[in-house]
DNA sequence: AACTTAAGACTACACCTGTAATCTATTATT
DNA sequence: AATAATAGATTACAGGTGTAGTCTTAAGTT
């Protein structure tokens, strides 16, 4: 799996939200949340080119970002692997861990009862 | 919150085990899973005292190391914050994911609902 | 045509991380 | 007492990361 570092992720995410994507419109959608340097968010895109986040087509002397994969898949990977690591695998513990600590709200118990009875539904 | 490499959480996670603890014995937890060599897990666990996750007592001339935190309390704050960049703080979609990707088994399932009913249970 | 701007390429640099090796001093051993 | 073993402290060092600054060159402007 691809491995990318914080920032490295924020920037393919700020493309994510549409693509195909310029430099600088990446740079824009940032500038709400990030106090990043122009710079800065060319060299990590850079970086991500580098490590096949990202592929680009020329336009004149810019270029147009496309993400190499989906960020569903992303974070599924991320995921799994998350839940490996601090959980041996096992997602319930996770979410009991939420439930103990009062960190679920009734939206977060409705929508995971969805997603229960959707799996329910795909089994039979 | 305290930021801990994956190295350091493997070293802190065989205290966790069973504390406290000496050195040693926490190479020998480890030598099963990792081919780390002795001088790496003395440094590891030299830098999580540096960053305040372990704290020791002396006891001739050994240490004898002891966790700051709680398990749960570690893993809680690391959820909270991976679900955070991820999945804008919902759990839901996380479990999602898993759902859509076949990755959850009946095993999950009946140990989600457990979750979601303890939940329901605390609050009326 | 000359000059300015701005895009991407390349360079920088301190701190973190993984992964030890060497140094120092104390406790065992002979 | 002299020597060996070993615990922790200190040092090492390459690659990743955050965070830009400088260089080069092509496009836009006058």
């Amino acid at each position: 799996m691809i491995e990318l570092s914080k920032a490295e992720f924020d920037v393919l995410d700020a493309l994510w939200i549409n693509y195909p994507a310029t430099a600088s419109q990446i740079i824009e959608r940032l500038s709400d949340d990030k106090q990043w340097h122009e710079k800065t968010i060319k060299t990590l895109l850079g970086r991500l080119v580098k490590k096949g986040a990202l592929t680009f087509e020329k336009d004149g002397r810019q270029y147009i970002y496309t993400p190499c994969m989906e960020r569903a898949d992303y974070t599924l990977k991320e995921s799994q692997n998350f839940i490996e690591r601090f959980f041996s695998g096992r997602i319930a513990p996770l979410v009991s861990g939420f439930a103990k600590s009062e960190q679920l709200s009734q939206q977060d118990i409705n929508e995971l009862k969805k997603v229960i009875d959707d799996w329910e539904k795909n089994q039979k």
